[in-house]
DNA sequence: TACTTTGGTATCGAATCGATACTAAATACA
DNA sequence: TGTATTTAGTATCGATTCGATACCAAAGTA
C-alpha cells in the first residue's frame, strides 16, 4: 500500500465531508467553522467546553474562535455560563435549538448512508486503520488527542461507575463517550 | 461497527490535515484552500486544469476560486495559458516553484510518517474501506469523482498505450495516473 | 503586595467566500 | 445567416474567517 494514494483518497474524502458541511451550513446562515464547534461541544464533557478547549480543538486562535462563538451565541445556538469556581472560566452549552440543527447535519447523514453502501466493512479493519492512523499522526505532530474518556490512561473502573485520576472526580457511564480535552492514550 | 465511530474518526483526521496545512502555508503566506487548489493541479490531466475544473473539485463558486488563482498566479506559483481551440478557456499549470513548495507541503510528511508507524496496515483494508467509503459518498451526493483515467469506464487499454472514449484521444502511461474531470467509474 | 500566568474579549487588516453583475467566446436554433 | 443562449472566466461588494496584537479580569506565585 502506498502511503500516497491513502493521503489521496483522505484528502479528496475531507474535501467532500467539508463540501456537504458547507452546502447544510448555507441554509442557516453557518459557516463549517461553526457547525464544527458546535458539533464538538455537543460530544464534549463538562471539562472541555470552554473557549479555549474550542481553540485547541479545532487548531485556530483564540481571538477568532472567541468571535465564531459570539456569533452562535446571538443566533441562539449555545448559550454561555460562567464557571462556579474560577470566575474567569465560560461554559458553552448547545441549547435545543443547537442540538436540534447538528442531528441535521448532512454531512453526517451523507456518511452514514456511505458506510451503510459499502458492503465490505464488518471485519475491514476500517475503523482500526483510520484510528491508528489518526492517533500516529497525534503523536507525531504533538497534538491533543479529543477522544473519550474510555479510552483513556486516567479513567478507572470502579464497582460503581468510573472515576477519573486526572481530576479525581466520579464520571458516569454516559460521560465516558464523551470527548475530553485532557484525554491521554495508554504509553 | 457503528458509523458515527468512524465518522468521528474521520472528522478529527479531516481536522487534523488541515491544521497541519494551515501551519504549512502560513509559512509562504498561503491559505489551505490555495494549497488544496496547487495539490490538485500538479495531480490533473490536460483536460482537468481549468478554473472550472478547480472549482468543481473545491465546491466553492467561480468567482471566489477565480480570485485564489489569481494570488497563486501573481505569487508566481502557477502560470495561465490561453486554450488554443477555445479562447474562453485558461489552462493552469503550476512553475517549477509551486511544484517545489507542494514537495514539501507538511500534511503530507505528517500523513506518511503516520502511516508508515501504524503497523497493522498490510492488509487491513484501510485504502479499500476508505475507498468504497469516498466512492459512496460521491454517489449519494452526486459528485463528480476526480479519479485518475485507469479506473475510468472510458478508458481503454490499445496495443499501445491508452485511449479516452470520451474524447477519442491517445493517453500516455504516465497520464492515465493523473485527475481526471470527466472521470466515471463503470455501472 | 507586586509579578506572572491564564481565560477570554475587542479591534484591525488581509483573505475567504457567496452573490451578483459583467465580458467574451462558443453554441443553438430558427 | 443572424439572434439568443450557454459557457468560461473576471470583477466587485458585503459578511465572515483568521492571525496578530492589545487589552481586561481573575487566579496563582513569590
Amino acid at each position: 500500500m502506498r502511503a500516497q494514494d491513502v493521503q489521496d483518497i483522505l484528502e479528496r474524502l475531507c474535501n467532500l465531508l467539508r463540501m456537504e458541511m458547507r452546502q447544510f451550513g448555507l441554509k442557516f446562515g453557518l459557516q463549517p467553522v461553526q457547525i464544527e464547534a458546535l458539533t464538538y461541544l455537543t460530544q464534549c464533557n463538562r471539562y472541555s467546553d470552554t473557549p479555549q478547549a474550542v481553540t485547541e480543538y479545532l487548531g485556530l486562535t483564540k481571538g477568532t474562535v472567541s468571535q465564531s462563538l459570539k456569533l452562535l451565541d446571538q443566533k441562539g445556538l449555545l448559550r454561555k455560563r460562567q464557571d462556579k469556581k474560577d470566575k474567569r472560566i465560560v461554559h458553552l452549552a448547545p441549547t435545543a435549538k443547537g442540538r436540534k440543527l447538528i442531528e441535521q447535519s448532512i454531512p453526517a447523514k451523507g456518511l452514514e448512508a456511505a458506510l451503510k453502501m459499502s458492503h465490505s466493512l464488518k471485519g475491514s479493519g476500517l475503523e482500526e486503520g483510520l484510528r491508528s492512523t489518526l492517533h500516529a499522526m497525534q503523536r507525531h505532530n504533538n497534538r491533543k488527542t479529543f477522544a473519550a474518556c474510555h479510552t483513556c490512561r486516567f479513567n478507572q473502573k470502579l464497582s460503581e461507575g468510573f472515576l477519573c485520576g486526572l481530576t479525581n472526580e466520579p464520571l458516569s457511564k454516559q460521560e465516558i463517550h464523551m470527548i475530553c480535552r485532557e484525554h491521554e492514550y495508554a504509553v
